[in-house]
DNA sequence: GTGTTTGCAAAGTGTTTGCAATTTA
DNA sequence: TAAATTGCAAACACTTTGCAAACAC
């Protein structure tokens, strides 16, 4: 017996309706790019090379405007590693990364496959948003 | 019997000889305000605000190129929580952070108050250089 | 049609760099 | 005095913004 992943067509729309986004062209092909290939850590600057040399005709700015808007809505999730430089995740669920210093690649590790004990209690007024775990790699 | 905390003077010069960096003007001082008051987390542009205000002749370059330098030789730690600005640490030993999301400001997590379990290994070729816990809060 | 979204170019951050002048050893 | 360090101003990389034109509903 074989899996077959049946794709039908891209959940992109689907993904725009549930966030309350206009399915734009550029938000549509923009999270056709982003969500029908798996898990993904890009740039801004990367997105919007990719759609270009896909053409899809975007602007940089509005490239800068989706991803802040998805990560808004939950589509995405922001990830700050290197100074000077955004990355978004397409994988919004519980998890940590393996960050490579020398490529300045990401990569996943499965919320399950890190175990975080004695998190310390929030100072008073505040509350925990994030526990966020970021092995740095090299070599 | 009292305790007593003897400081017959700044650590900061013993600082920069033992790592091998010429104790000029700017360093000395830049690493007195760095050094002398326990653990700090800066950037650059507030070291250099405080050096301005302390009557400490430096530019703003020089402060960059002073930052890095103590990171480069282990008397500080690079922190990067948020996309856009770099902190420098100068709690170099084995901790983790508060991140407040709200007043950009961070918090030492003593090492020992946080066990992370089960780290995977590095991919093959790669080895670890540090695991950060970042536990971001709000409120 | 009306309100939303886009693209452009300009402006804004934070950071780095080139190089002459200054300082340190 | 030779080599290292500094300051300045310009250059940089990335990101945000203002506003008119284009678009979605």
């Amino acid at each position: 017996m074989t899996m077959v992943t049946v794709r039908p067509y891209s959940q992109a729309l689907d993904r725009l309706r549930s966030a309350g986004l206009r399915p734009t062209r550029q938000r549509l092909a923009l999270a056709r790019l982003l969500f029908d290939a798996g898990d993904r850590h890009v740039s801004a600057e990367q997105l919007h090379t990719e759609a270009v040399s896909n053409n899809i005709r975007v602007s940089l700015a509005t490239v800068y405007n989706t991803l802040h808007q998805f990560t808004d809505s939950g589509l995405l999730r922001e990830i700050v590693v290197d100074a000077g430089r955004s990355y978004f995740d397409t994988n919004t669920s519980d998890h940590h990364h393996f960050f490579f210093e020398r490529s300045g690649k990401l990569s996943d590790i499965p919320g399950e496959m890190i175990g975080v004990t004695k998190v310390p209690q929030a100072p008073e007024g505040f509350k925990i948003s994030r526990v966020e775990v970021i092995v740095r790699v090299d070599g």
